[in-house]
RNA sequence: GGGUCGCUAGCUCAGUUGGCUAGAGCAUCUCGUUUACACCGAGAGGGUCGGGGGUUCGAGUCCCUCGCGACCCACCA
C-alpha cells in the first residue's frame, strides 16, 4: 500500500476537516430552484432499459416528492447538547441526507432557542452569585444583559451541532428572538385579540414562588403523595351548631369566603343560607349550595377559598364571593392572613394553624389520604395556585379544529397511537396562560393606561407610548416560549418548503409543542404545519432507567463523540429503536457502530490495495455490448450476486426509511456491508480482481451508508484516489441503476447462493474435524467445477480436485458433503467419519419430522383448498426437496 | 378515575396486511493469525414468542381475558 492509511479508522483525525469540507462546499444549502433531477423513464435511453425490466425489478425507489423539509427543534442557545438531542438530530439528519442523495430538494432548517425560563434561571443564578438581583435593574437592562450572556455561549452549542454531523442549512439558521419570528408572534397575538380569542383576566394561575412567575398548566408536575385530610369544625352564627369541613390545606382557611354543600345533601339542607364563622379569623361567611361539593367526599361540606384554588375560584364566581389572598407571590403569608400569620412560609403557617385549631378543639378528625400535589417542573417546589391577572387564550376553538384535522388523518403520526393520545389531550384542553413574569423572552405587545384600558402595540422597545393624548405603559411580561415556538413552522421555512415534510421530535413535547404548532398553524394559515410527525422515545441508560443528574447516569454525547466518533454515536443511538419507544442505550451499541466504521475503513484500504493507486475510475455500467470498454462488467456468479444485493438493499432501505424504520434500515445496511460485501465479495475479489466492480461496489456502499455514517464515509471518499467531489452531495443516478440492474443475470445470482450453501456446509464440517489439511473431491458437478478455486479459497480446504471415480461414500476415509444438488466429498481419516455420520443421523431424523409435517399439511383438504395456490406449490416444492435430501442422507448412512 | 405503550434468546431489540425451519447485534463457547480489519475471520449453543381461552387449514401476528412493567392525562376539597 503506497498511501499510508492507518490500520484503524481514527474519527478524530477526520471529523473536523470533513465537516469543514461540507460547510465550505455548501452542500447543505436549501436548493432555491425546483428542477428535480429525475431521469427515469422520461429519457429515451432510460425508457428503453426500463422496458426490459420485470415489475419486480422495476425501480420504485426514487422519490417523487416535490420537496423534503425538516425543522430542527431549536436547541437551547445557552445550553449543551444532551443525548436526546443527539438522537433527534441523528434521525433528522439521516432523513435529510437520504432524501438529498435521492435527488429530492431538501431543506433542513436549524435553530437556536432563547429558552425563556430555562435560560433566565441560569442567568438569574449568576446575577445572584454576583450579589445582585433582578430588582436592581429595569426590564430592558435585564433583557440586554441576558442577551449578551447568551451570545457569549452560543458558539458552544453551534460547535456541538457540527460535531454531531448535522447537515443543516446554516445560512437559514434562526434564533427564536429573531425579528421575523417576533413579528409573526405579534401578528398572531393581534389577530387573536381582534377575534376575541385572547383575553386578560384575573384567574387562578399556577405560580412558581421560586421563580416568581406564572406557569402554563403543562408546566406543572403532578405527583401522587401521602397527605392528610383534616376535618375542621366551623361555628354557625347564632346557634351552637357546627359545620365540619374537610381540607388538605388548612392554611387556606384564613382566606375562606364561604362553605359549600351539595344542594342534594339532606344533612345540610337546613344550613344553606346560614353563616359560618371562619375559625381563628372570626369572619362571617355564607353557607352556600353548589354542585361542586361532593356529598360522598369527606364530610360533604367544603370550605371555599376563591383566591387559592381553581375550583373554589369558579364557585366564587358563581356566588359572587370575595377573594382574599392569604399567600403572596413570594410564597409567604400576606398581611390579609392576619398578624399572627403574615410573613410565615406556607409550611410554617400550616403548622401554626393546625396547632391553633387543635387548641380550640376544632380538629375533629385527621385522615391519611393519597392525593396529587402540583410541583414546579423546574425548581421541584410546590406550585401555588394564586390569583393573578394574565393574558389567556381561549383554546377551545383552536383545539376543536386541530382535533378535526388530526382525526381526518391529514397529519400522519409515527407511532400512530400518538394521534389518539393527542386528541384526548386536546379534548380537555383549558385556557392557556401566556404571561410570564420574567424579563427574558418576547415582550407581550400590550400597553395599559392608568385607567386600566389595554391596547395592542407592536413597538415593544418603548416602555411607554402615547396615543390620543393618553399615556400607555407596556406590559412587563413576556410570552410563554411555547407560544412563539409554536409558530416557527409558519415563519422560518424557506419558500416552497411548507408544509414541513416531517416533524421529528421527542414524544415528551407532543403536548407543549406539537399540539401548539398544529393549532396555531391552522389558525394563522389554514394549513397544517407538517405532513407527518415522527416522535422518538427517551434515551434511557444501560439498565433502562431514566437518565438524570441525581442518578449520575447521564451520558454526555460529546464525550462519546470524542472517544468513539460521531458516527459511532449515531449508529449506537439509532440501533434497536422504534418510533415512540423509549430505549436503553449503552456503550455496547456505540462500540458496534465504531466497529462498523472501522470495517468500512479497512474494506476501503483493501479495495485501494487491489485496484491500485493509479486506478482510473470506471465509466458507468457496461451493457452487454460494452464489456471491456472501461465500464463495470460482471463475470463471475458472485459479481452478479453482489450487484443484485446492492441494488436490492437500496430499494429495501428506501422503503424502510420511508416508513421511518431507522433501526431496521441500519441493520439491513450493516448486513450488506459486513455480511455480503466484506465476507463474501471482497474475499472473492482477492482472486478475481475485477477492479471496476470493486470500485463500483465500494462507492455504492459508501453512498448508501452515508446518511448513517456521514463522517467515515466522507473521509473514505476523500481518501479514495479515483473519486472526486463530495460524497455528501453525490446523488443516485437512476439511469445507471437501470443499466446495472439489467446486467445482473438471475441465473448467476442463484448459482452463487448455491455455492454459498456448499461453502458454508464445508466450513461447518471442517470446523468439527480435527486440525489438518483436507482434500475436497467433487464429481460431475458443473457449479463446483467452474468455481473450484473460489471454493478452495473460501472454505479453506487444502486441496480440491475432480474425481470421476464412483465414490458414493463407500470407503471409510471418504466423507460426503451433504448439500442439495452437490456431489462432493472430503478425504478424512477413517476415525472421524463415524462422528460426522452420527450428526447426519440427527439431521435425518429432524428432516423426517419436517417431511411428515409437510405431508400432513398437504393431505389436509382445507389447506389445499383455502391457502393461496402459490403457497401450496411452495410447500410441495419444499417437500420434494426435503425428500430427495433425506434419500441422499439415507444412502450415505446405508453405505457407510 | 381515564388513556397509551410494552412483555419474543443471557442482554437490547426486529418480526409490515396471519403463511416456508421465529431473526439481528451484543454476550457465551469452540477453532483460527489465510498477504484489509483481533475494532478480525470460521463455526456452535441458546426461544413451549408473559399465562389462559377463542377465531382460522394455519396465530409471535387478529379477538377476549388475566398477570406484570413503564409512561401520560385529570380540579376528589
Amino acid at each position: 500500500m503506497s498511501k499510508k492509511l492507518s490500520k484503524a479508522y481514527e474519527p478524530q483525525n477526520f471529523e473536523p476537516t470533513v465537516y469543514q469540507l461540507w460547510e465550505q462546499g455548501k452542500v447543505f444549502a436549501t436548493p432555491k430552484s425546483f428542477s428535480t433531477n429525475k431521469v427515469s423513464a422520461e429519457t429515451p435511453e432510460g425508457a428503453k432499459e426500463e422496458q426490459k425490466l420485470s415489475d419486480r425489478q422495476r425501480l420504485s425507489n426514487f422519490q417523487n416528492d416535490h420537496h423534503f423539509s425538516i425543522l430542527m427543534p431549536p436547541l437551547n442557545a445557552n445550553g449543551n447538547m444532551h443525548i436526546g438531542h443527539s438522537l433527534a438530530v441523528s434521525l433528522q439528519d439521516i432523513l435529510c441526507r437520504w432524501k438529498r442523495s435521492n435527488g429530492v430538494p431538501t431543506s433542513y432548517i436549524p435553530g437556536l432557542d432563547h429558552a425563556g425560563l430555562e435560560t433566565w434561571v441560569v442567568f438569574e443564578r449568576k446575577l445572584n452569585e454576583q450579589g445582585k438581583s433582578r430588582f436592581d435593574y429595569d426590564r430592558d437592562t435585564l433583557y440586554k444583559m441576558t442577551w449578551d450572556f447568551v451570545e457569549e455561549h452560543k458558539s458552544n452549542i453551534e460547535l456541538q451541532m457540527r460535531a454531531s454531523g448535522i447537515g443543516a442549512d446554516w445560512d437559514s439558521q434562526f434564533y427564536t428572538l429573531d425579528a421575523n419570528i417576533r413579528d409573526q408572534v405579534y401578528e398572531t397575538f393581534h389577530k387573536m385579540w381582534q377575534d376575541g380569542l385572547i383575553y386578560r383576566g384575573e384567574r387562578i394561575v399556577n405560580y412558581s414562588t421560586k421563580y416568581q412567575t406564572g406557569y402554563a398548566d403543562i408546566e406543572v408536575d403532578y405527583k401522587e403523595e401521602k397527605g392528610f385530610l383534616w376535618d375542621v369544625a366551623y361555628d354557625i352564627k347564632g346557634t351552637d351548631q357546627k359545620i365540619v369541613v374537610s381540607t388538605t390545606r388548612p392554611e387556606t382557611i384564613l382566606g375562606d369566603t364561604a362553605v359549600a354543600v351539595s344542594p342534594e345533601d339532606s344533612r345540610y339542607r337546613d344550613l344553606i343560607g346560614a353563616s359560618a364563622i371562619v375559625p381563628l379569623v372570626g369572619r362571617e361567611i355564607p353557607i352556600i349550595a353548589d354542585e361542586y361539593a361532593d356529598p360522598t367526599y369527606g364530610t360533604g361540606a367544603v370550605k371555599i377559598t376563591p383566591a387559592h384554588d381553581p375550583n373554589d375560584f369558579e364557585v366564587g364566581n358563581r356566588h359572587d364571593l370575595p377573594r382574599i389572598t392569604v399567600i403572596g407571590y413570594d410564597g409567604l403569608m400576606t398581611p390579609e392572613a392576619g398578624q399572627d400569620f403574615a410573613g410565615l412560609t406556607v409550611e410554617k403557617a400550616r403548622q401554626k394553624i393546625l396547632k391553633d385549631l387543635e387548641n380550640e378543639g376544632r380538629i375533629v378528625e385527621k385522615r391519611k389520604i393519597v392525593h396529587t400535589v402540583g410541583y414546579d417542573y423546574k425548581s421541584g417546589l410546590p406550585i401555588q395556585p394564586l390569583l393573578k391577572e394574565q393574558w389567556f387564550i381561549n383554546m377551545r376553538p383552536l383545539a376543536k379544529r386541530a382535533i378535526e384535522v388530526i382525526k381526518s388523518g391529514r397529519i400522519k403520526f409515527y407511532p400512530e397511537s400518538k394521534a389518539t393520545v393527542l386528541c384526548n389531550y386536546l379534548e380537555n384542553l383549558r385556557d392557556w396562560n401566556l404571561s410570564r413574569q420574567i424579563p427574558w423572552g418576547i415582550p407581550i405587545p400590550a400597553y395599559r393606561s392608568e385607567e386600566g384600558e389595554w391596547i395592542f402595540n407592536a413597538n415593544t422597545d418603548q416602555a411607554q407610548i402615547e396615543q390620543g393624548g393618553i399615556v400607555y405603559y407596556r406590559d412587563e411580561d413576556v410570552f410563554d416560549t411555547w407560544f412563539s415556538s409554536g409558530q416557527l413552522p409558519i415563519c422560518v421555512m424557506p419558500d416552497g418548503y411548507t408544509p414541513i415534510s416531517v416533524m421529528e421530535t421527542g414524544g415528551d413535547i407532543l403536548f407543549p409543542w406539537v399540539s401548539r404548532m398544529i393549532m396555531l398553524s391552522l389558525y394563522m394559515t389554514d394549513e397544517v404545519p407538517f405532513d407527518e410527525v415522527y416522535l422518538h422515545g427517551m434515551v434511557l441508560d444501560e439498565k433502562g432507567q431514566k437518565m438524570s443528574k441525581s442518578k449520575g447516569n447521564v451520558v454526555n454525547p460529546m464525550e462519546t463523540v470524542a472517544k468513539y466518533g460521531s458516527d459511532a454515536l449515531r449508529m449506537g443511538l439509532v440501533a434497536s429503536r422504534s418510533a415512540g419507544q423509549s430505549q436503553a442505550f449503552g456503550t455496547d451499541k456505540v462500540v458496534a457502530g465504531r466497529n462498523l466504521c472501522n470495517k468500512l475503513w479497512n474494506m476501503s484500504r483493501l479495495t485501494i490495495n487491489l485496484v491500485g493507486e493509479n486506478y482510473i475510475r470506471y465509466d458507468g455500467f457496461a451493457t452487454d455490448k460494452e464489456r471491456g470498454s472501461g465500464k463495470v462488467a460482471l463475470n463471475e456468479p458472485i459479481e452478479h450476486w453482489i450487484v443484485a444485493k446492492c441494488l436490492m438493499t437500496k430499494i429495501n432501505i428506501d422503503k424502510l426509511l420511508d416508513e421511518y424504520r431507522f433501526a431496521e434500515a441500519a441493520e439491513v445496511l450493516y448486513g450488506l456491508i459486513w455480511g455480503d460485501v466484506a465476507d463474501w465479495f471482497l474475499e472473492s475479489e482477492k482472486m478475481y480482481e475485477n477492479n471496476d466492480l470493486l470500485a463500483w461496489v465500494l462507492e455504492y456502499v459508501l453512498k448508501l451508508a452515508h446518511p448513517f455514517i456521514p463522517f467515515a464515509t466522507e473521509a473514505i471518499w476523500q481518501v479514495l484516489p479515483w473519486t472526486d467531489g463530495i460524497l455528501a452531495s453525490e446523488k443516485w443516478n437512476e439511469k445507471d441503476f437501470i443499466i446495472a440492474r439489467a446486467s445482473v443475470a438471475e441465473i448467476s445470482t442463484i448459482g452463487f447462493e448455491r455455492l454459498q450453501d456448499f461453502i458454508i456446509e464445508t466450513r461447518r464440517i471442517l470446523n468439527d474435524l480435527p486440525k489438518g489439511k483436507y482434500k475436497l473431491l467433487y464429481g460431475q458437478d458443473e457449479l463446483l467445477k467452474t468455481n473450484e478455486k473460489l471454493i478452495q479459497k473460501l472454505s479453506h480446504v487444502h486441496e480440491i480436485s475432480f474425481t470421476d471415480a464412483i465414490l458414493e461414500g463407500r470407503r471409510k476415509e471418504i466423507l460426503p458433503i451433504v448439500v442439495e444438488g452437490r456431489e462432493a466429498w472430503l478425504e478424512v481419516p477413517a476415525n472421524v467419519k463415524e462422528d460426522y455420520l452420527s450428526g447426519v443421523r440427527t439431521r435425518l431424523s429432524i428432516l423426517e419430522q419436517e417431511i411428515a409435517g409437510l405431508e400432513r399439511r398437504l393431505i389436509n383438504p382445507n389447506y389445499v383448498d383455502k391457502a393461496p395456490k402459490e403457497l401450496v406449490k411452495e410447500t410441495e416444492k419444499t417437500l420434494s426437496e426435503k425428500k430427495s435430501m433425506a434419500e441422499k442422507l439415507c444412502s450415505y448412512l446405508g453405505e457407510g
